[in-house]
DNA sequence: CCCGTCGTTATTTTT
DNA sequence: TAACGACGGG
């Protein structure tokens, strides 16, 4: 038996009263590193091991698989019986649910979960005026209005999308997918809200069952997901149930999505009586690095406020480095990684952060080109891909016959003459006779409608769906014998008898993909479900709702450099952070005031606080935009920060203070282009610091065979020729 | 049905 | 610049 002071003992004064608070709600402010999972994780601990509260009454959401799952094992480390808590993301509590309550819902039991692309495609054949674009902006729109839980009838819809066509487009959709029985992202919370609200009794249940409701990074919850703890607490009904929520209000950086900070800035009003406690000890990142962050984001008018304190020391100040190109800022990156690498530092402390995936490139490329080992996090997910989505909608189709998208996707592919004309008349046939034909009709929706609607077709049509219908109904003689047997077995089946794999292993010699691969990676997924009914939809559900839990090669004990756009470093952290693109328009993004402006302040704020040890920011002065060579300047986030948080590498743009451009404009040669910036950056009497020479100044610059070429004297003595142009990365110019 | 060409358009995206 | 969708010919 775990002695509960144990772990107490191990926290500060602040977290240990927010683990035994207790009669009244509690807001949590966890500031970045302050060690939040842990008093979460302590305070499930303690409320069993010394509280007497069953663990399967406690509920604890969280937003991401991952750190459902880390909560979960720390949990269970400090108290055993933590494993019989509900440990969940927002979604799968709305899933499980949703299984639960599948009747009053009005969804069937054996729902899958479409995505954005699936629900395009709904709206699509929802509404067929509309073409590809239109319908894939009304599907974003749609979830967006769900996440803010909006019905097509609310009036508050006009907040959302003014057109006035928009609420009937949304109300088709719904119909629509009401009749596949299926559920968008937006109804795993949306759905349980409205069936909550509507039924007592069931309200009760969850009440009866639930006692204690933890949420994590509340700032990133939504309008939905409110009203969804609003309901399970019964704040107001008395029920009794014990709310705790942690978040960071300067941390919000998913208002785009639907995230709506007002939710922990309101959280006092909305719980009353709420007790708040602040964790501003941080034990990560080093006092100077949290200097630079504070200042950056004490900036935003609209949050409750809270001042980070370094318990490790002051540490050195970030390192602000101005660069000429963005070619020379990813050479600045990997010229300082390989220098730390030889040093033995390795390629797993380093993280280069940047605003958009597209930044990526430059760096890929030159690392690529250098041989630095690195990770590209996030870009292409692998539930995206064409092949598995392919092979997962036709396991949809078997959990769910009636899932029309699914259907259309694979009923043609590999192709057998099976038109959308074809297609829309099969689907037609099963709407118009689900209600009607009785439950086995039902039940095998789709493919009834198949065979049906064979019988009065042209020859071509009939011999494809003839075939298409045998195909799944081989699969599901199989299915139905291999009860016994893991579910991998019969995806593998699945991918062979449907064709799938023959199809996207020939598409894989044409182009050179990994197709056949990712496809056995998805096989390989599924080797600890049975191949059951419940095997399966928690497969499709497990995949549906951890869509970073496949990612194939990614050996994580690989010793890489790690790429990531910052709303992906939520909640990790490196040893040594470079965060780059620091100009506006890159970042902040252009068209960003108010309330967005201060969104990109958080942005930069959570990618500052990622670092550990060490911190360095790039901006260039010319970038390669959409083909276009444009002239930036530096973010205005760094003005804001102040120089002196910063040691400052390279020559800041005029617009960077009250700097004087160097004297090199005069130096002979003219300044025509960016190109031609050479001259003006690296002239005479320019202080540099090259990696193996040393401290030197630049003695005379001229012209050799049309490049560009300095001279620099060192300090040990040594004078030595350089081309800007190429060399730029193993020379830094000393501004201060 | 497949493949090539032309024109358009460029965030961030836990689930 | 590049990548992706729309369209038309084989």
């Amino acid at each position: 038996m775990p002695d509960a002071d144990d772990y107490l003992a191990l926290l500060n004064p602040e977290q240990k009263a927010a683990v035994i608070q207790e009669g009244a709600p509690l807001l949590i402010l966890a500031g970045a590193g302050s060690g939040k999972t842990r008093v979460i994780t302590t305070k499930i601990a303690y409320l069993i091991g010394r509280k007497q509260v069953q663990p399967y009454s406690i509920l604890a959401v969280t937003f991401t698989k991952k750190a459902a799952k880390e909560m979960q094992d720390r949990a269970v480390a400090l108290e055993p019986l933590a494993a019989n808590a509900q440990i969940r993301t927002f979604h799968s509590f709305g899933s499980w649910f949703l299984r639960k309550y599948a009747e009053e819902a009005g969804i069937d039991k054996n729902f899958t979960v479409y995505d954005d692309d699936d629900m395009a495609t709904l709206v699509s054949k929802a509404v067929p005026a509309l073409s590809r674009q239109e319908a894939a902006k009304a599907a974003h729109r749609i979830a967006l209005a769900k996440d803010f839980c909006l019905t097509p009838d609310s009036k508050n819809l006009v907040d959302i999308e003014s057109s006035p066509d928009f609420p009937e487009i949304y109300a088709a959709y719904e119909k629509r997918l009401r009749s596949t029985g299926n559920v968008d992202f937006g109804d795993l919370i949306l759905l349980p809200v409205l069936v909550l609200n509507d039924r007592e009794q069931i309200r009760m249940q969850m009440h009866y069952r639930f006692r204690v409701i933890m949420v994590d990074e509340y700032q990133d919850s939504n309008v939905a997901q409110f009203k969804l703890l609003q309901a399970l607490s019964g704040a107001e009904e008395n029920a009794g149930v014990y709310v705790c929520v942690v978040g960071d209000d300067d941390q919000s950086i998913y208002r785009f999505r639907g995230a709506e900070v007002q939710n922990i800035l309101t959280f006092q009003q909305n719980f009353p009586g709420t007790e708040l406690i602040r964790l501003e000890r941080n034990y990560r990142s080093t006092g100077c690095i949290l200097a630079a962050a504070d200042r950056i984001v004490s900036n935003n008018e609209n949050r409750l406020g809270k001042t980070l304190r370094a318990e490790r020391g002051n540490g050195n100040p970030p390192v602000l480095v101005f660069l000429p190109t963005q070619d020379d800022e990813a050479a600045f990156c990997a010229e300082l990684i390989m220098k730390a690498y030889k040093k033995g530092c390795p390629y797993h402390d380093w993280a280069i952060l940047y605003r958009t995936n597209a930044q990526s490139l430059e760096f890929e490329t030159e690392f690529l080109h250098r041989k630095i080992p690195y990770t590209v996090v996030g870009s292409l997910k692998f539930y995206e891909r064409e092949e598995i989505k392919d092979i997962l909608a036709f396991l949809a189709l078997i959990a769910n016959p009636r899932d029309e998208i699914a259907f259309r996707r694979i009923v043609n592919k590999p192709a057998h003459g099976i038109g959308e004309k074809t297609q829309d008349t099969v689907v037609e046939y099963m709407k118009d006779h689900a209600g009607t034909a009785g439950g086995g009709e039902l039940r095998s929706g789709l493919i009834a409608a198949c065979r049906e609607c064979a019988k009065s077709m042209s020859k071509k049509a009939q011999r494809g769906l003839t075939d298409f219908v045998s195909v799944i109904d081989d699969l599901t003689v199989y299915f139905d014998s291999a009860a016994a047997g893991k579910l991998s077995v019969f995806i593998e089946k699945t991918a062979e008898r449907s064709g799938l794999l023959e199809y996207h292993s020939s598409q894989d010699e044409i182009s050179g993909t990994q197709r056949a691969a990712n496809i056995q990676e998805l096989i390989n997924s599924a080797v600890l479900y049975p191949c059951t009914r419940q095997g399966l939809t928690d497969f499709l559900d497990a995949i549906e709702l951890d869509r970073e839990i496949e990612i194939p090669g990614k050996e994580h004990d690989a010793d890489t450099v790690t790429l990531i756009t910052i709303h992906n470093t939520k909640g990790l952290e490196f040893s040594r952070v470079i965060i780059t693109g620091l100009e506006n328009g890159i970042f902040p993004r252009q068209d960003k005031t108010g309330s967005d402006l201060e969104e990109e302040r958080r942005l930069f704020y959570v990618g500052i606080t990622r670092a550990r040890d060490e911190l360095y920011i790039t901006s260039c002065s010319v970038r390669r935009l959409y083909g276009r060579t444009e002239y930036m300047q530096p973010s205005q986030f760094l003005l804001e920060a102040g120089k002196d948080v910063f040691r400052i590498l390279g020559t800041p743009p005029s617009t960077y203070g009250n700097d004087t451009f160097p004297a090199a404009l005069h130096d002979g040669e003219p300044r025509k282009t960016a190109g031609d910036s050479l001259s003006a950056l690296w002239c005479s009497g320019t202080r540099l610091y090259h990696d193996d020479w040393g401290y030197g100044q630049i003695i005379k610059t001229g012209y050799t065979s049309g490049e560009y070429v300095i001279t620099v004297q060192f300090e040990n003595g040594t004078c030595r020729q350089f081309m800007p142009q190429y060399q730029a990365h193993s020379l830094m110019i000393i501004h201060e």
